[in-house]
DNA sequence: ACTCGATTCAAACGATTGATTGAAACTTTT
DNA sequence: AAAAGTTTCAATCAATCGTTTGAATCGAGT
């Protein structure tokens, strides 16, 4: 019977492999380093996961999850209020479940997670939208047709509620460009980064969705 | 001394490379199969390009270094006229150089190289930075400086110019996503929506700016 | 103390990778 | 036509990958 020692094994290989897959993704990582990190011998992959991809599926749906510290954009938001202020909580939510890391984890975003899977999508992904994904993306571009109101057609809902995601996933699919062109000063604060982030993300978005009802309404 | 037949030989695996390293990535795509669709020998990477590194550095400058068909942003958008029609060239431009084929090519989108490159950086991405995206970014941010007035704090302008490109770059990050989420029609016009995205992206941008303008002005 | 299932481990397997080698084939020069 | 230089090729190298194996180790139940 599995036992605390065992348990901690499998414990500790399941988060080595979640810093490893975020850093790397699952082609570039290794489960001879998710070992390694985790103190365990290479077959204890297969052992306890039955292979490097089962392992990788467990560790997407565990970034992907959320939690109750760290909700999933839709989880967040309001089901009552003016559309503006659901739209805000929802990206605020948005932006910190991609750019802060998961709970108890000190380097594991699921925006890294995330451009790894755009990049060479794993047969994973699949579950991942149907369960984590197209829950967000419903309450967004319902919210985004509200504002727009019912006579908008379809392609400027989602549009517009793509400019939104574009902007809030922009850092985490241009980090290595924005590390260069202009680096992030040491020390600066995640969180109030994030806060800034998420507002300007909001006014901006705001005034583009405001330009958009006014070009619906002048044809 | 090189003749056709060599230039040939070399060309074929060049073209092949730009493919496969389109569709794959550096670290996944192989010499092997480079070789293969090239009708080459596994051997004719090394003794034409060095190693696999220095051609992938070769189709890296390539596909990034556009052409007079499909011209990077900043060389696209003219010196003179009101920033909203610079930003308009700048816009269709980028949005054709990132997902346009490159020429000659019928399944290479810059796109599609960024995203792996994005995910999976190569010491090549320095010179990239530098000599291709470093100019396009300085004629988008000097664009939204004027459009922002010239009080306006650095940290918007690269939050209203990062708005921008984010929303270029959205098809090319979240690719998977959108295919499962909302199939593309088929036997869509390209072109047609392409020039589509960029009035959309313009026009939310426009509003975007708008309500960043007026924000500043109320503090 | 002994047994038995669960876990860990070093070692190795087969496959694949980028790169190299040296001879063969080919082209150009002499 | 012989020589020199260039290009191609099959074969092979060392390294690394995920996975497997079988023995050693461990811990709880009897």
């Amino acid at each position: 019977m599995p036992d605390d020692n065992a348990l901690n094994t499998k414990e500790k290989i399941f988060r080595a492999a979640v810093s490893v897959f975020a850093a790397k993704g699952f082609a570039a990582a290794t489960v001879r380093e998710i070992c390694s990190r985790a103190g365990a011998n290479v077959a204890a992959v297969n052992y306890h996961f039955g292979s490097k991809e089962k392992l990788y599926a467990e560790v997407l749906d565990f970034v992907f999850a959320g939690s109750e510290a760290l909700p999933r954009a839709a989880a967040a938001t309001p089901a009552v209020g003016s559309p503006e202020e659901r739209l805000a909580a929802f990206v605020r939510a948005f932006v910190r479940s991609v750019y802060q890391s998961c709970e108890g984890f000190d380097d594991c975003e699921l925006g890294a997670v995330f451009l790894h899977e755009m990049a060479n999508p794993s047969p994973a992904l699949d579950h991942i939208v149907d369960r984590y994904i197209r829950p967000d993306a419903r309450v967004l571009f319902t919210l985004v047709r509200e504002m727009l109101g019912p006579e908008a057609p379809e392609d400027l809902v989602w549009g517009c509620g793509g400019s939104i995601v574009a902007q809030v996933l922009y850092h985490c699919a241009i980090g290595p460009i924005t590390s260069r062109l202009r680096p992030a000063p040491e020390g600066m604060d995640m969180d109030a980064f994030l806060d800034g982030f998420a507002d300007h993300v909001l006014r901006f978005s705001l005034g583009g969705i405001e330009a958009a009802r006014r070009s619906l309404a002048r044809s």
